[in-house]
RNA sequence: GGCUGAGUGGCAGAGUGGUUAUGCAGCGGCCUGCAAAGCCGUGGACGCCGGUUCGAUUCCGACCUCAGCCUCCA
């Protein structure tokens, strides 16, 4: 029985979707106008493996990820680029798409962008108007009336009344209350506009994500995602929006993951802390980023380091070493119980570090068994690739992924074969000393080998 | 200040009211021409102070420290 940890409940409750066999579930994405960070990658691989999971556990999933492609940012970013609006969010939705495609994230269901929903956020927005939950302002501006809404502040444990206390009032304000958040913005010269009741204007950040989540899973859905940043204020103003607009209750279950830290402080754009994805996968292999970013609970912090990363491949080596020589062609086996271990650990809240554990105790079994009993190896082998591929890890081929691929500086594939064939007759004619330095030229260059049974092996470590 | 969450062995990181997490690193052994990989064994931990309990790292309370949100942010 799966159980997710809810920060509406802040309990780990057992999950039960809405329609028997069905999830629907929303994920609030990128802003693009810029890179994604390792921070944005965290988010797609963490609900990319709850996306997974459910799926694996038998449930249809409709997953939802929204794309926001006019902000105060983007409009910016494009004015100091002089380019079009479009051009540069285009550039940068294409960008996350190879990033999430590197780091083996499958594509959502889909992901709808917000300058395609203008028509679902006017409605939103009438709809609220109509209730008393929104107000337009003499210059275009239309506000969410916070104070209309009586739950406010129960997904983030917030008072409003704490809140407006330290609320900072802008001169000129024109909200009725510190707390109403903008619907619609005027549009302000130079800007990119869409007409409206109010004038030509547009959406606000909180009420995109509430028109299309809601535009494409109906005004009730099961599970609602974003990084821990975003339950205050934007989670918030999304519950007040949707369930303002439509009277019924939003999201069941409401995922948030944890930060990404360097140095532990959050790694963001305003800090200038970040390293981008791209920059990650100069230096590491997108299954080493991704096994990195699996090896801590999604609700905990995750401290970037490269000695992280360097750990990362070491286990992947590890897993890889054991899968190597067995067939592929397998059934996984039956007996044992680390195929329940590992579902027991994912059902506990999506427990990663634990079902990892899970694999090297299979790898260890592996190592133990292949000697003796290959048959049996196989078997745990293909169960090993098999629960990897719920993570989306270890679907490579191993020799393939442990001899890594050539650098340009460095020795290539035919180099190395030349070397261990030399090596090999100076060892059948016990030359050791020459065996000995060919070894050690190898290993300057950053080959390992391994001398097997019949034949010498090589990985690049 | 208000509201969240966290403090585990050299590093990373799960978990549990009494029994081995796991990975990397260390140590001993086996294997090997020597290594590597692998296997076997092994040392080392639960911020601080109280409380509950036969027994707490695990539950409760205070304290200290750290991170995050309260402005854009995954």
């Amino acid at each position: 029985m799966l159980h997710i940890y809810n920060s509406l409940t802040r309990r780990k409750d057992p999950f039960t979707p809405i329609e028997p066999g069905k999830v629907r579930m929303y994920v609030c994405g990128m802003t693009v106008y810029d890179y994604c960070h390792l921070g944005h990658a965290r988010v797609m691989v963490v609900f990319d493996i709850v996306y997974r999971y459910l799926r694996h556990a038998g449930f249809e999933v409709d997953y939802i990820r929204n794309i926001t492609d006019v902000d105060d940012k983007i409009i910016q970013r494009a004015n100091d680029n002089g380019e079009p609006l479009a051009d540069l969010t285009d550039r940068f939705i294409a960008a996350m798409r190879e990033d999430a495609t590197a780091l083996g994230v499958l594509p959502p269901t889909d992901e709808p962008r917000a300058t395609a929903h203008i028509a679902e956020i006017l409605a939103m927005i009438e709809a609220l108007i109509a209730k008393d939950h929104a107000y337009a302002t003499d210059n275009g501006d239309v506000y969410y009336a916070v104070a209309s809404f009586p739950g406010y502040g129960k997904l983030s444990g917030k008072d409003p009344q704490d809140l407006r206390a330290g609320a900072r009032v802008e001169v000129g304000e024109i909200k009725r209350d510190p707390l109403d958040f903008a619907l619609w913005k005027s549009a302000k010269p130079g800007e990119p506009a869409w007409s409206s009741p109010w004038g030509p204007g547009r959406p606000g950040w909180h009420i995109e994500c509430s028109a299309m989540s809601t535009c494409r899973l109906g005004n009730h859905f099961d599970i609602h995602g974003g990084g821990a940043d975003l339950q205050f204020p934007h989670h918030e103003n999304e519950i007040a929006q949707s369930e303002g607009a439509t009277g019924e209750p939003f999201v069941n279950v409401w995922m948030h993951n944890g930060f990404v830290r360097v140095n532990e402080e959050k790694m963001s754009k305003s800090l200038g802390n970040f390293f981008t994805v791209r920059e990650i996968l100069a230096r590491y292999r997108p299954e080493e980023i991704r096994y990195f970013i699996l090896t801590s609970h999604y609700r905990s912090p995750l401290n970037y380091d490269d000695e992280h990363l360097d750990n990362a491949r070491g286990a992947l080596t590890r897993l890889y070493t054991g899968l190597r020589g067995l067939p592929t062609s397998a059934h996984p086996a039956s007996g044992g119980d680390y195929r329940s271990r590992f579902l027991a650990a994912m059902d506990d809240d999506f427990n990663t570090p634990e079902a990892l554990a899970v694999l090297f105790d299979l790898v260890r079994e592996i190592n133990r068994v292949r000697q003796d009993d290959p048959a049996a190896a196989a078997g745990l082998g293909a169960t090993l690739r098999d629960l990897g591929g719920v993570l989306g890890l270890l679907q490579d081929d191993p020799e393939g992924w442990l001899r890594g691929d050539a650098t340009a500086d460095g020795l290539s594939d035919a180099d190395i074969e030349a070397l261990i064939r030399r090596r090999t007759e100076a060892r059948q004619a016990k030359d050791w000393a020459e065996a000995d330095r060919v070894r050690d030229e190898l290993q300057a260059a950053g080959i390992v080998l391994e001398d097997g049974a019949g034949a010498t092996t090589w990985r690049r470590g």
